[in-house]
DNA sequence: GTTCTAGAAC
DNA sequence: GTTCTAGAAC
């Protein structure tokens, strides 16, 4: 975990009894007059933690001595509790070496490393007068020059924990003042920091960078999203980073003997109309939020369908919705409306659905005239059986799956492989649950209940789905009575039951509240929330925080499917996150436009409470009413809040990432400047207002873009 | 995520 | 008494 806090202890200034002590080997390198003895003066001028300097030149009662006389001093060191300083050159791997086998596998093994310009350190030592190792004047240069080529740099496989290079005396300054500011329980981030050298990440210029990698050039090329639709379509690129887990673009289908399309192969999702019969639901809000749903939906089923049935022909629902996705340009390959008997929709109207929804009672059990009773009966008792070992009762809005046993005489005759029972909201006084007319919550539970049935079916698609090395679906959909259904897999909760909210997560599955949508919902269809989007593109949406924690906080939301977090984030995505952070970048550089004195970090919640991967773009003065409680702060002042730059490195380096996890939480409030411990929150917001220390350790680890800098 | 509010802390 | 936190509900 790499982070720009200092503290991993909730300790007040100065550490307090019985916390754990963080010893610290910091090996300096530099040549003779880099100015080693002056970083290790100062630091131990400045710092509260018990240093021990362990200098060659002097180790002799003042006079130079021996490398194993510094490793037997600086071993007495550590073993007394503190931590040391080595200062001598160090200048290659074979003389650090025998130092970073001192202490034990807890003490952190740190590198400095001063790479001033040779000319500076020979004009400095020359210079100097009463250096410990009588190293100055003219023998001085020689040694410099001697020394210089021989310069090895350090690197973190010979098992430095941290490596900082400063490459000038600013770099040297802010190095004190960072090593300066640690107390006794504190510790930094591991990696290496500052160093010049385009490979790594942690550079000035890395949006520049980013820039020379080609963000679609390692995404394969996909057909055509014809789900997307005016904008976000225009590109051929559209489905580059778009093509995730979860994302069904394109299903090649075609049938085992004769390779051509088939739509009977095509899953297929067969609804009828929730609410409308007997709960009496408004027929016009319900079409609204039938065509809400399905427009949302279809871009994410890929060549799957979505049929809506109705038994009547004079069926008004049917109409209505017929009419308004019409004038939506809902594609009409993927969405139409269907009239016949859904129980026989393969039989009696040569329409193949392997899907088929029911809109059932409570208890999801036989009964009413209407489709429940059809779907049951025509399902047989087995539909029963697998209904009961999935769940005995259903909440209003919700659904639940069931795989349809192929022993159900609907498996064989209809083709049907699921279904999908779902509780729609009752508008009649007559029955139970009754709404009595408010139509606000009725049409939030319709909303919900097909999200939560379409939310079911893309699961089903996705478990059909088999993918070939280049992550494309190219097999057949065929519903083999012998082929062990995946629909179990289907994201379900405890009671078997699910909704909307339930994605699957790896192997785990991760509930999302109805309230953690909303971003999502924004990133799936921007069109719809004009109102709050600044920018939309292929593959990002960029917003205004709803509830800022400083003067400017932006969110860049990932519109891709199947990336609801940090934890669903993977190597392939490395693309999609280098956009977000440059479109991150390019707004924080907009506002400091505007405003000079603004400073911004760009990063993740290690775990978000909303949906939907978003970068947080925002600005370090955490001035904000909306900045409410403890929780608030310490998720964007802990490793809790993961930079955007290191995001990016360590999937590149290591291919996954170590996020943070809640225990950040308890951590106490403590001023990202100053470092003060503050009591409560009002006191810190107080606190913050006034206090103009410099980020130190943000500015040092490279992750504050400011106007004196992108990363200063 | 926010809002609301009981009750703990001051 | 007021301030502040934390848990429940959404």
């Amino acid at each position: 975990m790499e982070s720009m806090e200092i503290d991993r202890g909730n300790t007040p200034p100065g550490g307090e009894k019985g916390e754990e002590l963080k010893q610290i080997i910091l090996v300096l390198i530099g040549l003779p007059g880099s100015g080693k003895s002056t970083f290790c003066e100062e630091v131990a001028k400045v710092s509260s933690r018990p240093w021990t300097r362990v200098c060659q030149d002097a180790i002799k009662n003042g006079k130079s001595g021996t490398k194993i006389m510094c490793l037997s001093v600086a071993a007495a060191a550590l073993e007394d509790g503190k931590s040391v300083l080595i200062d001598r050159c160090n200048i290659d791997k074979e003389q650090r070496a025998d130092f970073l086998k001192l202490g034990s596998s807890e003490t952190e093994k740190h590198a400095v490393v001063l790479d001033l310009p040779n000319s500076l350190c020979i004009s400095r030592s020359v210079k100097r007068s009463g250096h410990e190792g009588k190293l100055q004047g003219g023998r001085a240069a020689q040694v410099v020059n001697h020394m210089a080529p021989k310069k090895e740099l350090p690197k973190l496989s010979e098992g430095f924990n941290r490596i900082m290079f400063c490459y000038n005396e600013k770099d040297v300054k802010e190095a004190i003042k960072l090593y300066g500011s640690l107390r006794l329980c504190d510790s930094l981030p591991s990696g290496c920091f500052g160093q010049k050298s385009l490979d790594s990440m942690v550079q000035v210029g890395i949006r520049s960078f980013f820039k020379k990698q080609d963000t679609s050039g390692n995404a394969k090329s996909v057909p055509e999203d014809s789900g997307n639709q005016g904008a976000e379509a225009g590109s051929h690129t559209a489905g580059d980073a778009l093509e995730k887990k979860g994302k069904f673009d394109k299903v090649v289908v075609t049938t085992s003997t004769s390779g051509s399309t088939a739509s009977c192969c095509i899953p297929t999702l067969a609804f009828p109309s929730i609410s409308t019969a007997d709960f009496q639901f408004d027929l016009e809000k319900a079409s609204d939020i039938i065509v809400e749903q399905v427009e949302e939906y279809i871009s994410r089923i890929g060549e799957a369908k979505l049929v809506m049935v109705d038994l009547s022909h004079g069926s008004k629902i049917l109409s209505l919705v017929k009419t308004k996705a019409a004038k939506k340009n809902i594609d009409s390959n993927k969405f139409s409306t269907f009239v016949g008997d859904i129980t026989q929709l393969r039989s009696g109207g040569g329409l193949s659905c392997n899907v088929i929804a029911n809109p059932t009672n409570r208890e999801i059990k036989p009964g009413g005239g209407g489709v429940n009773a059809a779907v049951f009966k025509a399902a047989g008792f087995e539909l029963e059986v697998a209904t009961k070992e999935r769940a005995e009762k259903l909440a209003a809005g919700e659904c639940v799956i069931v795989p349809l046993p192929s022993s159900s005489p609907w498996f064989g005759a209809e083709g049907v492989t699921h279904v999908i029972h779902v509780l729609g909201p009752n508008m009649n006084p007559k029955r139970p649950d009754c709404l009595k007319d408010d139509y606000t919550k009725g049409c939030k539970i319709l909303r919900e209940a097909y999200s939560s049935l379409f939310e079911g079916f893309v699961s089903i698609v996705k478990s059909y789905g088999n993918e070939d090395q280049n992550g494309k679906r190219t097999a057949p959909f065929v519903p083999e009575k012998n082929k062990k259904s995946k629909g179990s897999s289907s994201p379900l909760s405890k009671s078997g039951v699910n909704n909307q909210n339930q994605v699957e997560q790896g192997s785990t599955t991760k509930t999302w509240n109805p309230w953690a949508q909303a971003l999502h919902k924004i990133a799936m269809s921007p069109g719809n929330h004009k109102d709050v989007v600044l920018e939309v593109s292929d593959h990002v949406v960029v917003i205004k925080d709803s509830y800022p924690k400083a003067q400017q906080h932006l969110l860049v939301i990932a519109r891709c499917h199947g990336l609801d977090s940090l934890a669903d984030v993977s190597g392939e995505d490395i693309p999609l996150l280098k956009e977000m952070h440059d479109v991150g970048l390019k707004w924080a550089e907009k506002l400091i436009l505007k405003n000079k004195s603004l400073e911004f970090r760009l990063g993740y919640h290690s775990i978000p409470s909303m949906r939907q991967l978003h970068l947080h773009v925002i600005s370090q003065d955490f001035d904000s009413t909306h900045l409410k409680n403890k929780k608030h702060w310490l998720s964007f002042n802990t490793p809790f809040f993961l930079d955007s730059v290191n995001v990016i490195k360590q999937l590149e380096e290591d291919g996954e990432l170590r996020l943070g996890n809640e225990s950040f939480f308890d951590g106490v409030l403590r001023c990202h400047r100053c470092l003060s411990v503050n009591p409560n929150m009002p006191k810190l917001k107080n606190h913050l207002r006034s206090c103009k220390y410099p980020l130190a350790v943000l500015i040092q680890s490279g992750y504050l873009i400011s106007s004196e800098g992108k990363y200063r």
